[in-house]
DNA sequence: CTTGGAATGTCAACAAGGCTGACGTAACAT
DNA sequence: ATGTTACGTCAGCCTTGTTGACATTCCAAG
């Protein structure tokens, strides 16, 4: 049993909990990065590729504003992983066809080679803790992480969600 | 109500539920770490300024090695924060007095003073989460996050929670 | 048709915070 | 006496973030 009282009404959040929430969102953390960083050291490239990626192919088609909104990054420090990522043929960038200025990328089929072994490592990792928490507490999960974010960063969660049901 | 099943026994884990949960992990960590973020900037401290005062607080007296045990990071990377943190007057090293190689680490008056705006600043964001998904869904949560941690984080975090209740 | 502004790309410079390797010193342990 | 541990430090490097400035392209409004 939890500290945490269960029930609809109680909750006591004492400072020491709180603590020790923050503390576990600190070293999960570092477990949810470490199968993908592990695939990708040695390659010449970074979490920063990995993510990138990870969106490409979550959202085919997407353009490089949309692409930055998601990540919270500028546009150059963006574009010097994306242009790695085009030269090496991972990344196909195409130019809008109804507006011309947009740039909309696509991962070829070797970028999408890499994004499945790494995405594969990943969700492994998690599924692994899934079973391990079982499924009532994946729902919690998710609802205190959804809670966590931001509203902008919660809207464009929602907004991946539904383009893929 | 959730994609993932409730009860006891099934767990449907579809690769885009796991993906879900991989991009809420993403997101919910900017917002994890954007209240203290905001306090720190503009001032000469980072994250690993941040990192560092906290787990201090946390274990007064705790010597160098295990603080990089904790923190997972070179000795020379963590040297350079805390010698700042040193100078500066947050942060006391003490020798110790059974092993006189050891440093013992402790917050000044005025490294207390930071660590605290800081630690408000995130416990609140972390209440407001709690608050908003509920008692029952923080429990889920903090199984999720212990059984993404490697044994070796477990037992560090486990072992931070034992020396205060 | 012109013009303002938006979207994109790119150059340069810089900072934070990781890393490795090498070295030195003090103190403990055998 | 010797080897090991804990710590600090110098030097150099990498990734990934930042700002500022500027060029290009192109849509859209006047």
């Amino acid at each position: 049993m939890n500290e945490v009282s269960s029930g609809d009404t109680l909750l006591f959040l004492t400072d020491e909990q709180l603590r020790q929430g923050i503390e576990a969102m600190f070293f999960a953390y570092r477990g949810f990065t470490s199968a993908p960083d592990q695939i990708l050291e040695g390659m010449d490239y970074g979490r920063a590729h990995h993510r990138a990626l990870h969106f490409i192919a979550r959202a085919p088609g997407m353009n490089v504003k949309r692409l930055l909104e998601i990540l919270g990054v500028t546009k150059q420090s963006l574009n010097r992983v994306l242009r790695t990522l085009i030269e090496d043929g991972l990344v196909d960038s195409r130019v809008g066809t109804v507006d011309k200025r947009e740039r909309h990328l696509f991962l070829t089929e070797k970028g999408r080679g890499l994004e499945a072994r790494l995405s594969d490592a990943q969700r492994r990792q998690m599924r692994a803790a899934y079973r391990q928490a079982g499924p009532d507490a994946v729902s919690g999960f998710r609802q205190v992480l959804e809670a966590m974010m931001d509203p902008a960063m919660r809207a464009t969660y929602a907004a991946l969600r539904e383009g893929h049901g």
